[in-house]
DNA sequence: CGGTCGCAGCGTATGCTGCGACCGGTGCTATACT
């Protein structure tokens, strides 16, 4: 096996479709390559290229639909920002949080221009709101950045077919996957919201998503063959280190003498809002410069915790997984979890804010088993018969219902309207169309009650198999670094000698050796069926098991004795593409 | 699922134990009030 080298990345190429290409801004009949490549020198500075990237941009602007995961600070952005300069419509990009918008917007206006590029949200006062439309109905802003929910009202989504979009980007596009199902809802409609603006191109970019998250992001989206550009998910300099507790007061103590003991400037991540308080009061009370942040602190000291933590003027700062999304500080020198987060997905973006300097930085994870009940309990939410059964007769009876229609007519708050609807729609009994929700022919109520109540079966299988995951990197006496990367989908060496496995005893010979010990015959990536689960992905091999993902109950460890014992237990598939 | 809190009960320790109830993470937006 090769080591991961710093770039690697896998895409498929693009084959230029003649008939969707973009009308150009200037109507120039020059190759898109050519033109790209110039408005990247000369409006953004950019003459290099991740590998991969550049192809993805032109694709994009010829028309195919491109879904890129690259680390932060690679330039994703670019992707939407040079085609967007290029082709006639607007662009508007789907930006989770208000200040993710406002940093993209400005740093738009600052390679092309004042006014290039509008944020449109809350925080925009009546005037300034009406301001920024009449601005875009002049053709002055060739961008507009907006949060999902903007996009659940018919009249913004009006108002933006009249403008013509061109592109359709959405940047951490992983939120779909993560904050869909229930939190922020509106994220499971812009797949929809996509086809109403006309079907432009549409861009999905982000840092972490796992095979699995990559496979409902296409879905979600609706992307149409769409270019993937996945980049390594290696950061090998940061050393990964688990430590494993009994107690949960031994836990304690041990992260309050490292952290205390690490040299600065950090994050601890914690669980809850609470003990992110009882650390941070603790380590001022030791002498530390260090704050909490949690959702339920005012706005204003959050803002003002996240700029004294850039401008170094904290050691650590304690936070719940409220903290990080878009930060960009290259110096963080330690990452630790005080509990063990819901995902690796969530893991690894947690510590990927570490060492992106690429100088030496820490990342280590306090593990107690007992731990992984909190997590449970968020990926193990109740199912609601009642809810499903009150949207489908609504849908049903009064259709076809968009969103805000079915809203009127549930009277049920927006988290359980969306929750239940995307099971209905994902078990096929509702089905989306250009007028709206309507009933699948010929379904009952009852009948579509249980297919939905089947599908939030299947997805807290898959949920609990997440956790399942992240108990197997903190337990795993293996590379801790392989793991992660299998995870991901990506092959790794066996031996990686910056994380505490490799660095306790064992040695890069001692883990060759085990590698020899593994099969040949099954390796990761490998499509298989199971007899019972279905079509998976095999996702680690072991000298006695190997881990696949199933389409239908998540990951799944199997014994290899047992898949050689009984002939038709697991198959190999052969690859679709 | 596990931790914490309040309360009853014991029975007299400026508390202790056991039990059941309850809680736990992410952000947008619109609207009503200071």
């Amino acid at each position: 096996m090769k080591p991961s080298e710093p770039h690697q990345a896998v895409y498929r190429p693009s084959e230029p479709s003649a008939s969707e290409a973009q009308p150009s801004a200037d109507g120039s009949t020059a190759p898109w390559a050519e033109r790209l490549g110039r408005i990247a020198t000369e409006k953004f500075g950019i003459d290099s290229w991740r590998e991969g990237q550049f192809e993805a941009l032109v694709a994009a602007a010829e028309g195919r639909d491109v879904l890129a995961v690259m680390p932060t600070g690679h330039g994703k952005s670019l992707i939407y920002q040079i085609p967007g300069t290029a082709i006639t419509g607007v662009t508007l990009v789907v930006s989770p949080l208000i200040a993710l918008q406002r940093e993209q917007a400005e740093s738009i206006n600052e390679s092309l221009g004042e006014g290039r590029a509008v944020a449109l949200n809350s925080s925009l006062g009546a005037r300034a709101l009406r301001e920024a439309w009449a601005a875009l109905d002049d053709g002055g802003p060739r961008f507009v950045f907006l949060a999902p929910e903007q996009l659940a009202r018919e009249e913004t989504v009006e108002r933006l077919a009249q403008l013509g979009i061109g592109l359709f980007a959405v940047d951490e596009a992983h939120c779909i996957s993560s904050w869909g199902h229930d939190f922020r809802p509106d994220y499971l409609f812009l797949g929809d919201v996509a086809q109403r603006l006309g079907a432009p191109p549409v861009i999905a970019l982000t840092a972490t998503a796992s095979p699995h998250t990559r496979a409902e992001i296409v879905e979600r989206l609706r992307l149409r063959d769409p270019l993937e550009l996945v980049q390594s998910f290696d950061r090998p300099n940061i050393e990964l280190r688990v430590v494993r507790h009994t107690g949960d007061l031994d836990k304690r103590q041990a992260v309050l003498d490292e952290v205390a003991g690490l040299q600065g400037p950090g994050l601890l991540y914690v669980a809850t809002r609470r003990s992110a308080e009882e650390y941070a009061d603790e380590f001022s009370r030791r002498g530390l410069r260090a704050e909490a942040y949690h959702a339920g602190r005012r706005a204003a000291e959050r803002t003002a915790v996240h700029e004294r933590f850039l401008r170094n003027e904290l050691d650590v700062v304690v936070a719940t997984t409220a903290f990080g999304m878009g930060i960009d500080k290259p110096d963080v020198r330690f990452v630790v979890h005080a509990d063990i987060p819901d995902s690796l997905d969530s893991y690894y973006q947690e510590i990927g804010r570490a060492g992106r300097d690429a100088e030496p930085a820490l990342a280590v994870l306090h593990y107690r088993s007992e731990d992984l009940g909190l997590q449970r309990f968020f990926a193990g939410r109740s199912f609601s018969a009642e809810d499903v059964e009150a949207v489908f007769r609504v849908v049903r009876d009064s259709g076809p219902l968009r969103a805000a229609g079915l809203k009127r007519e549930t009277e049920l708050g927006p988290r359980a309207l969306s929750r239940a609807l995307s099971l209905l729609e994902h078990s096929g009994t509702v089905l989306a169309g250009s007028r709206g929700y309507r009933a699948a022919p010929g379904m009952s109520s009852e009948r579509a009650v249980g297919l939905a109540q089947a599908e939030d079966e299947s997805r807290q299988r898959i949920d609990q198999s997440r956790v399942e995951m992240a108990r197997g990197y903190a337990e795993t006496d293996a590379c801790r670094r392989q793991w992660l990367l299998n995870y991901f989908g990506e092959e790794a060496d066996p031996w990686c000698g910056n994380c505490d496995n490799c660095l306790q005893e064992g040695s890069a010979e001692e883990a060759e050796e085990r590698e020899a010990a593994t099969p040949d015959d099954w390796s990761i990536q490998t499509p298989v069926r199971h007899r019972e689960w279905g079509p998976g992905l095999v996702m680690s091999v072991e000298p006695d098991r190997i881990t696949v993902l199933f389409e239908s109950v998540g990951y799944k460890e199997l014994a290899l004795a047992a898949i050689d014992s009984n002939d038709d237990l697991l198959v190999r598939e052969r690859r679709s593409d």
